[in-house]
DNA sequence: GCCTGTGAAGCTATTCACAGCT
DNA sequence: AGCTGTGAATAGCTTCACAGGC
């Protein structure tokens, strides 16, 4: 089967529709037209058909998409075979907050492991996911075969973790230090900046 | 002054320039090519030129740009007259993470009031931030005339808080919650979703 | 009649190619 | 020789317009 690479700003649209349906799921509705879909998330009817023919869905005229259908459509296309392990470094307040927010929530992006060096942090379970020094990363992350990592750690440690975990395999990095991370080409590396959304916002509402 | 909007992508890219920049001030750089500025950022020596000249910041040939004017010129063009005065609905992890980040780094990006219900929460200080009742929010949105506002509230009760905050006059929102806001059209919302970009991670890393 | 599916057009952003300067 | 500035070309994404079906 053609997998064909989604552009990136489908597959945002793709989670985000995965998501709503999933709202609609457990209310019980079993259909839904683009147009409904399209104000639910923010854009338009055409743009929701659009997205549908890129992954090759196709809804009927009278009823719309198939809910349960259309997630498990989604689910197909942005899921690998494998489940998606991940590993967080740094449990600063930022770091508590995603091990926290995480816990049994997401079945299928499984935080295995946490990394911090301070002595008091070692050993803790936050979220239900333990965390070890940073000295085991490398050990660890193979053992699990963790894929994806989030960077939580200051900005003055970000690269050096960065080098680490590629060293120790890494795919995709989520990055929450506000510096762009030196990494070879086939990481995929995701910035969250907050500060600059915020200056976004600043330079935007005037 | 004809203050044409700048598109999205390239305010971002010189929030980070600008941030690289002072970097550079601080280690006493005088002068920087746009090689150079791009190698940092991750982009092309081109993609600075273009943005350099959206800005009409223009440099030598021998010397490249300027760091101190460079920064000035960037700093104009993204902040406003006012200093952006900014308040936080939601203590929970997030919250006080984003209350504790902020804490005296960001000079003109002032946070000056936290939202929250506990009883436990109210009037506590947290990065110098103190905590009022959500029923308080009009009055000291008005009061302080905060233009931004972080949402860090559980998804729940997300669009009640946004229907609150434009009431009260906000102008943008910086939303955590992970589903898309129901506001007004001359609102901006920014939206940051991690799920959204680990899931994201997940299908391009492989 | 209102829905979906879809090629074409339009728009935005990035990259190319090169002129001019020091 | 190597840099900046810049119009032209390309690529990528979104919107328009309409054909076809229930």
């Amino acid at each position: 089967m053609a997998q064909v690479s989604i552009p990136k700003p489908i597959v945002e649209r793709l989670v985000l529709y995965k998501r709503i349906l999933q709202n609609l799921q457990r209310q019980g509705v079993p259909h839904i037209h683009s147009h409904g879909l399209a104000a639910q998330a923010n854009n338009s009817a055409v743009q929701v058909r659009h997205d549908m023919m890129t992954i090759s869905y196709t809804g009927t005229a009278r009823k719309g998409y198939d809910v349960n259908d259309l997630v498990k459509r989604i689910e197909m296309m942005l899921r690998g075979e494998h489940p998606n392990r991940m590993i967080l470094t740094g449990i600063g307040n930022l770091g508590r907050a995603i091990l926290t927010y995480f816990s049994a929530k997401h079945p299928y992006l499984e935080l295995v492991a946490a990394f911090d060096d301070d002595p008091g942090k070692v050993n803790r379970v936050t979220g239900g996911c333990r965390c070890f020094p940073m000295k085991d990363m490398h050990r660890i992350i193979t053992e699990q075969d963790a894929r994806i990592a989030i960077i939580t750690v200051p900005e003055r440690s970000a690269q050096h973790v960065a080098d680490v975990l590629v060293e120790a395999g890494i795919k995709s990095i989520l990055n929450f230090a506000p510096l762009p991370l030196n990494v070879p080409d086939h990481i995929i590396v995701e910035q969250v900046d907050i500060t600059m959304k915020l200056e976004k916002l600043a330079y935007f509402s005037k």
